[in-house]
DNA sequence: TTCTTGAATCGACAAATGTCTATTACTAAT
DNA sequence: ATTAGTAATAGACATTTGTCGATTCAAGAA
């Protein structure tokens, strides 16, 4: 048993063994994506948290420093899965981006339509940089001599398709989600694959949002 | 005197005439400035910026309902008066994006810089708004049948540029800010520009970062 | 000037936060 | 089975938070 239980402050590790560990973490996410539904996210107390997850309040703090670091992880990990799921293949990348975009839309209309809080969160630090993991996986298989340091095309296309689906998600009469990444695609994809070729894969109809 | 305190509860009314509130407005965030020179946002007390600003700490909460949200107006305000004093004009369109990148790599480095907080902030909800709203006055300038909805080209556009910016920010050994500028424009701008004419205003050398 | 409106102050309050120090319980290895 | 290490619990603590009602003060209009 020789676990740091908080190696970086504020940003829990995940590569514990101890099952204690992941049965505590597991049940606070589980409980604040319950109290979620009921309350605004401001309106839950770390008490109230600890109290549904049958645990000690102390305890959260042995895991979290605050609310805001939970919510972070509980984002984090629900998009990681979500992307698992959907495993998306790096053989076509114009259909890649398609298919993360999608994977952000569907995921923001998911887990946040709930009572319709947390727009305004710190979501930009958790679900970013998975994504901009995904594009600096992909552009490394590419393989193609980089116009500009290929980490940053992945960080700039990852605030970029965060960014336009989060502006999709917050607003009314939402297109689908299917064409609103389409859409990211078309305008994304030449920050991540130079401007040269676009509309390759058949979407050639002006995607008007 | 017929104005509401808060019209938009923890996004403070602007329009206001009222001296003493843009006065009170106005020391608060006078206040956490001079604070944040000392200490990290989170040891900073909502009583010890009232007390700075000379202040009692219940007018605080008649105009920001938390730290945060003076965190955020404060931001805005800086942000707003930097790009301010640096005209930005929209004669030249690829110009005024490097002169917008240049202008959020500047904030960043200038006022975050101090003990080195904040960097974890929701300073996106402040500065990115802003970029957006330019990026709209731009193109509606520049009046040219948009390939897409103009308003999504600007907050993707927005959200990339200050992306970029930030992971720069946050970079150890930082290339100078100008020409952190000149590579943002050559990724972001087939985003605003359609994917045709890049390369127009004579930076040929290829940027590495 | 006088009067009205509402911003700013003051004191007080319950609730929540973040941090301790034991103490207990359980995991993993010997 | 015993043991060492550490997660979880329990209770307590000083601070901070956000809100409230009552009061004072000042800006703008009559």
């Amino acid at each position: 048993m020789a676990q740091l239980l908080q190696p970086e402050k504020g940003t829990p590790e995940t590569g514990t063994t101890d099952p204690r560990i992941l049965r505590s973490r597991r049940m606070l996410m589980d409980s604040l994506g319950r109290l979620l539904k009921k309350k605004e996210f401001e309106d839950i107390s770390v008490q109230e948290i600890a109290d549904d997850a049958t645990l000690n309040r102390a305890t959260f703090y042995l895991h979290y420093p605050d609310k805001n670091a939970l919510l972070q992880a509980m984002t984090e990990a629900r998009f990681r899965d979500l992307i698992k799921r959907r495993a998306i293949t790096f053989t076509d990348c114009h259909g890649a981006l398609r298919a993360i975009a999608l994977g952000v839309c569907d995921y923001l209309a998911e887990t946040t339509g709930c009572p319709s809080q947390l727009a305004r969160m710190s979501l930009e630090g958790s679900i970013i940089p998975v994504v901009e993991g995904m594009f600096k996986e992909g552009l490394a298989l590419h393989g193609t001599a980089p116009r500009v340091d290929t980490a940053l095309l992945a960080t700039t296309a990852a605030w970029a398709v965060f960014g336009a689906a989060r502006r999709w998600f917050q607003t009314t009469n939402r297109v689908p989600a299917e064409e609103m990444a389409a859409t990211i695609e078309t305008v994304v994809s030449p920050v991540l694959f130079g401007a040269s070729q676009q509309l390759e894969s058949g979407n050639t109809e002006a995607p008007l949002v």
